[in-house]
DNA sequence: CGATCATTCAACTATATGGTTGACTCAGTT
DNA sequence: AACTGAGTCAACCATATAGTTGAATGATCG
């Protein structure tokens, strides 16, 4: 896992718009409009917003005609996942026992 | 849990110097010097960037003398970690439930 | 073909970010 | 009182980011 690729993930989720449009990849494949309907947005922010998140490699696309459908890639998330797992244990009560439990998923 | 508390604390991690003091800070509290000693980087810029994680929530100061004594705050990642916990069903599930998840959402 | 819809690209603007240097403050030392 | 060490602040610079407008592309429809 490349401090870059958390660069970008990391970079890609701190803005609210962004996160939104996750949310909504979310419920499932929607081509480009659709994503950008809730937002008071013109469509090439909405564009550059969805390149973010690509370059992230937090969605896909897919071409369909004239549409650009766009899904949920939800792989990625699992590296912010783990790179947050290593202080899971610091907020979790029983630290012992999670330090115990993380140690074993190491070997 | 607010928009901008997110924004925050995801805009902290995503600059690596940043994550790699946090993790630095989660070995037990130290004095900044002690943070910036690994870095290539003036007090300048170090100060900077404890500011940064310090507006996150995601450290504590302590003034202990002439030293400012940091230590992680790990409660605030636990925001970061709920925000995921969202997207957690779509990695984890094995497809058959996922699926369901989806046609769910549908109706 | 020409019009139209969905979307991107290019150029521009304003603000934020990450870094520097140099002056400053505060606490402890000599 | 003067010196030094730890750290911050202010000003500045270069690049990145988030947004705009307007032209351009590419697929579909009359």
């Amino acid at each position: 896992m490349q401090n870059d690729v958390l660069d970008r993930i990391f970079q890609a989720l701190s803005d609210p718009t962004r996160r939104a449009m996750l949310r909504q990849a979310a419920k499932g494949e929607q081509s480009v409009s659709s994503l950008a309907k809730p937002y008071d947005l013109t469509f090439a922010a909405v564009s550059k917003h969805l390149k973010v998140l690509e370059a992230a490699k937090l969605i896909n696309r897919r071409k369909a005609g004239s549409f650009q459908m766009i899904s949920l890639n939800p792989e990625t998330l699992k590296s912010a996942d783990q790179w947050l797992n290593f202080y899971r244990q610091f907020w979790t009560a029983r630290l012992g026992s999670l330090k115990n439990f993380l140690e074993e998923k190491k070997s």
